[in-house]
DNA sequence: TCAACAGTTGAATAACTATTCACCTGTTGT
DNA sequence: ACAACAGGTGAATAGTTATTCAACTGTTGA
């Protein structure tokens, strides 16, 4: 059905087309792929994991996260603002002070399923 | 036993020292918190989600994950490494072949969790 | 009204990273 | 031995991003 040239590259290096369609058939959309590897990209810094981990046990204000953490209150508002735009933590304003939490509670199974990855090492 | 002068930030901007206290004991230890995000920042690339995704089914050579994702050998095999160094994938070698497969059973758990956060928007 | 403070934000810098390109290694079949 | 191919890799580029700094908003208490 093709003219048998030696650079059909298609036929010659595709080793499995078979698995290759069955993969295919089950793949998330693209727009999934995306948020899904966005949400992970959030979690794949080491302020946003702490700051995570610390709204995991408390509801906190800003600058006892930032005391928390040694870091400052800016940098920490810029990684809450991240976090927010992901919807993994909300707030609650009282006053002056502004409370955060985790808004998800899958997040948590997420950082357990973590931990126990890197556990095995 | 200070000094009281209007600078001392700590005590005065200190919200709730006892819920930092709290948290601070349960905080996990530096080496975790950074290999956690590690963990996470290897998979918050579309690329890498669409490779375990794709080896969450099926094993696969190098070439037809390429096939797969619309790209180029010399791109998969570059993420194929960035996986392989964390320990979320494996490999085979056959000859001039080599399939990968994931490596971690916690892998899979991961990308369930975070598709069910996803779903939620 | 005013000083003090919690929090946010924009710009700038420095560091990191995904992809591409060109080239390399190692294996297979002839 | 040799051509063909699967896969790996280093360098370069272009895009992204975490932190810092300085300035800003809005609230509280005197």
């Amino acid at each position: 059905m093709k003219s048998g040239g030696k650079k059909d590259a298609c036929e010659i290096t595709c080793i499995d087309s078979k698995r290759v369609a069955s993969v295919r058939k089950k793949i998330e959309p693209e727009h999934k792929i995306q948020l899904l590897s966005d949400t992970f990209k959030v979690l794949g810094d080491p302020t946003r994991v702490k700051i995570v981990f610390a709204l995991s046990q408390e509801e906190l204000c800003v600058y006892d996260i930032a005391l928390l953490l040694g870091t400052t209150k800016s940098t920490v508002s810029h990684q809450l603002r991240v976090l927010r735009n992901m919807r993994l933590v909300k707030y609650r304003k009282d006053g002056k002070m502004v409370y955060y939490s985790l808004d998800d509670e899958h997040i948590k199974n997420l950082f357990d399923e973590g931990l126990r990855h890197v556990e095995d090492l």
